[in-house]
RNA sequence: GCGAGAGUGGCGGAAUUGGCAGACGCACUGGACUUAGGAUCCAGCGGGAUAACCGUGGGGGUUCGACUCCCCCCUCUCGCACCA
């Protein structure tokens, strides 16, 4: 057995032993688990990839750190799921088959079965028994079911509203993939369209979204979580009532300060605000006012949020009364107010807001300041800066010398005593517009019938597939609307003629519970079994890129949330610890064929082995961080494993599988086996520290780099020595050992040939000897007025006075401290003598 | 503008959380072995006249001692951005 191996292989080639590893692990089903296990469980997880048709060293990068951690935690003795599908629903699909002329089906699988092949040579230990494409039936069926059961719940409804389109997509997006404007995919600046759309009622969890949020902050990126608070965007305030004249209406307005309502002097509404066509009605201006309207409400998201738009505005030539003084507002439509937030109108208070000051001073309107600063000077009415700090009450009745805050409180009690007002939380958080004008996505299971409306498909009738005739038109646009064999279906209720909706979900819904899938992804009775779920989740660490901080990592906390509502799942948060993993740059860039700066995993598995791939990924930087590409820094990479794989072909022929971290007894070593002995334990210590408490990776290689050093120095002296052999092959056994999670097949390789009979895959994780840490002899370092001056060994065990002694007694110490005086002796044991001295 | 994070050799990055700044690697320099070296091994590698000394974005402070803690400032990255 061993001979065969060193005939064969005297060199590192992983083009062999890589392969073979692969295969023995899949022949032995080494990463196949189930929920019918005794151990405790850990779910590690890494967002899948879109099949794109290829794997990219961003990938490689993910999933090396998901491998590194799936392996790990199996070394500590975990029942580890570590599953891997596809996020097969999606865009490019629909315009490759336009230009290939085929179903995106076709494509998709393509590139499934590719990429799969391009994971499986980079030898991660996913548990292929799970495997999912979400475009498969079997998948989104349950998404169709989990549809129908949110529309019970009251999750789902249809509404009429206006959306952001994308132009270019030909379809709607979500609030969330719209990105300063344009859309999160292709870039285009998005149009908005009034369009009937189904809704996922998510803002009825914002509320627990956000608190859930604090039991994720020992889990969770600190920026993650602020992103998901701020998007969320809860405040605190009110809604207030104002009449206005002459009209049997109300403007309702929602304020966070309603202790400035004494302040406010006119009023601003959004130009969609559903009161403006009324209130202008007999303005002398209103041509003027609706083209105005029509110009903002025409203009696209990005220019109207634009930093340079200037506040503009119209007198509508209404007024409404302010409750608290009884004083006339007159109300304008301004473009800076947003439908969107709040009630659409705001009360304006320039004395307290820098927007609603601008705007007053540009159409004349009175500046009246209600609370004054406690200290500085009094804030007059020719302010040219709004002030929002705390103060005192003024111009405001009976209220005047209130502590504003104080005042806020009573303000509030006050309004909602005269039903003027009431205390809200707003949030800025919307629905979750789900529908999608394109083909390649689960389709929503819904017929519309012109007597029954828009009906439910019945549970029964579920999967409604995807037609696998449809042929993509050139322009872009979906089959389904025109594809009469998919359209045409009685409806569920009366069995009269029905049409079935045409949109297709968001694949954002196939990801937001994906990971549940996993727990058991064949089941075709139910989504998942319970005791399966039950088992497998949380998701104990995910891992992906920070460009889902809102998006995919949002919807899947809403998701889980609602399914726990529904009685399909009994968790609150899918992922209870998150690691978002830096990007991988070229040039100080982002990879991309534009930019022509890709490097291709492929190419390198194939020049230096998937090992050296995954080692550099894991080197170069820590995981957060991004990760500059380095062709040289790769080669550093490779030229350690060759390194490695000397070193241990060399001193084969000595060495017996005596397991990492022998125990042996310090007395009987000599000084370089104890030195060694002592290295090899302190590594461990460090690595696992690095390794299994933070994750970091590069530090831990750093550290096995170093054993691997030190076992090259000593190994001649060791070779012959007494005890040499066995300190030797324990060292490179631990080095072995924990490399093996990052580089797994070349160290199977050589732990196999340093003959032990049990693969490294089922190995645990080594233990280090507290005794084999302790040293007989520190070096200590001596300082004179905190400079470093020399360094002196000595007995670890030396007392505090002794170690002093011996300081002041050093020569190179000496030189400075002649002719002066000691003023005292700084003595850190096993460390440090600071002598400070005075000239 | 608001919020978060970062700034350390030629480069990627370390530093047990207040105790040797620059681990480990890349690049580079010298040497060895060699028909050859882009393989390997050995040595060097912050600056500086290799002496003092100066060095972790800049300036102050606390301390025996500061990359680390406190205050002010500069720069960069990311996120949010008229949210009432």
């Amino acid at each position: 057995m061993k001979t065969e191996f060193i005939v064969n292989n005297n060199r590192y080639n992983p083009s062999d032993i890589e392969p073979k590893w692969q295969k023995q692990w899949e022949r032995e089903q080494c990463f196949i688990v189930t929920h019918k296990d005794n151990r405790p469980k850990y779910y590690v997880l890494e967002m899948f990839p879109y099949p794109s048709g290829r794997i990219h060293m961003g990938h490689v990068r993910n999933y090396s750190i998901g491998d590194v951690v799936a392996r790990l935690k199996r070394m500590q003795g975990f029942n580890v799921i570590h599953p891997m599908g596809w996020d097969a629903f999606g865009l490019p699909a629909e315009n490759a088959a336009i230009k290939n002329k085929t179903h995106p089906a076709e494509w998709t699988y393509q590139n499934i079965s590719y990429m799969k092949a391009e994971l499986k040579k980079l030898g991660y230990s996913y548990d292929w028994s799970k495997e999912l494409a979400t475009c498969h039936p079997g998948y989104y069926k349950w998404e169709q079911l989990f549809f129908l059961k949110f529309m019970e719940k009251g999750l789902v409804y249809r509404k009429k509203a206006p959306v952001n389109w994308c132009p270019k997509c030909l379809t709607v997006l979500a609030n969330e993939q719209v990105e300063s404007g344009v859309c999160w995919r292709c870039e285009s600046v998005v149009e908005r369209k009034e369009l009937s759309q189904w809704f996922l009622r998510i803002t009825r969890y914002a509320e627990e979204l956000l608190e859930c949020l604090d039991s994720l902050s020992q889990g969770w990126p600190e920026r993650v979580i602020t992103m998901q608070k701020n998007w969320i965007g809860k405040s605190t305030g009110m809604e207030i009532d104002f009449q206005v004249e002459g009209l049997d209406k109300k403007i309702r307005v929602f304020t966070t300060r309603q202790d400035t309502l004494f302040g406010a002097t006119f009023m601003s509404l959004a130009p969609e605000h559903e009161l403006v066509q009324e209130l202008i009605q007999d303005s002398p201006d209103k041509n003027q006012i609706t083209a105005f309207i029509n110009k903002v409400i025409r203009m696209d998201q990005l220019d109207r949020t634009a930093d340079n738009m200037e506040k503009e505005g119209f007198f509508t030539g209404k007024y409404c009364i302010n409750p608290v003084n009884g004083e006339k507002m007159p109300v304008f439509i301004a473009n800076f107010v947003l439908v969107e937030y709040g009630t659409g109108a705001v009360m304006a208070v320039p004395a307290h807001d820098q927007r609603d000051l601008e705007f007053a001073r540009k159409y004349d309107l009175p500046v009246r300041v209600v609370v004054q600063p406690e200290d500085g000077g009094a804030l007059s009415d020719d302010m040219e800066k709004a002030y929002a700090g705390p103060g005192t009450m003024v111009n405001s009745g009976q209220f005047d010398g209130m502590g504003n805050e104080q005042f806020k409180e009573a303000i509030a009690d006050f309004l909602e005593e005269k039903a003027l007002g009431k205390k809200t939380v707003n949030y800025r958080l919307r629905d979750w517009n789900i529908s999608r004008q394109r083909f390649w996505g689960a389709p929503i299971p819904i017929v519309y019938c012109e007597q029954c409306g828009a009906v439910p498909v019945p549970e029964e009738d579920l999967p409604i597939i995807l037609p696998q005739n449809a042929i993509m038109p050139e322009d872009g646009k979906s089959p389904l609307p025109e594809l009469k064999s998919f359209l045409d279906t009685p409806c569920p209720q009366c069995k009269g003629k029905g049409r079935r909706e045409t949109d297709t979900m968001d694949t954002f819904v196939e990801s937001s519970w994906y990971f549940a899938r996993y727990a058991d992804p064949r089941n075709e009775n139910a989504p998942f079994d319970k005791k399966a779920s039950k088992y497998w989740l949380p998701v104990d660490q995910y891992i992906g890129g920070i460009e889902h901080a809102i998006l995919h990592l949002l919807y899947s906390r809403f998701f889980v949330k609602a399914l726990r509502d529904i009685g399909y799942l009994e968790i609150d948060e899918p992922f209870s610890n998150l690691l978002t993993q830096g990007m991988v740059l070229k040039d100080g860039a982002k990879m991309s064929k534009s930019k022509g700066n890709v490097v291709d995993p492929d190419e390198m598995i194939s020049k230096f082995g998937a090992d050296t791939v995954r080692l550099f990924c894991l080197f170069a930087s820590p995981p957060e961080k991004d990760l500059e590409w380095s062709d040289s820094a790769i080669e550093g990479a490779s030229r350690f494993l060759n390194r490695l794989w000397r070193l241990t072909m060399e001193l084969l022929p000595e060495l017996k599988p005596v397991g990492p971290c022998k125990v042996l007894d310090q007395l009987s070593l000599n000084h370089a086996e104890k030195s060694l002995r002592t290295k090899e334990h302190e590594t461990i210590m460090k690595i696992t520290r690095d390794m299994i408490d933070k994750f970091q990776f590069n530090t831990a290689i750093a550290g096995a780099m170093e054993l691997v050093n030190a076992i090259y120095h000593s190994k001649d002296e060791l070779k012959d020595s007494f005890n040499g052999q066995e300190v030797l092959s324990s060292a490179i056994s631990s080095v072995l050992t924990v490399l093996s999670p990052i580089t797994p097949h070349v160290c199977e390789e050589l732990w196999a040939m340093l003959g032990y009979d049990y693969p490294l895959s089922q190995s645990s994780w080594p233990q280090y000897d507290s005794l084999a840490l302790q040293r007989d002899e520190v070096l200590v370092v001596i300082q004179v007025n905190g400079k470093l001056r020399s360094k002196i060994s000595v007995p670890a065990d030396i007392s505090r006075e002794k170690l002093g002694q011996s300081a002041l007694k050093d020569e190179k110490a000496l030189k400075h401290i002649q002719n002066k005086e000691i003023i005292k002796t700084i003595i850190i044991p096993q460390k440090l003598v600071n002598i400070v001295v005075k000239d």
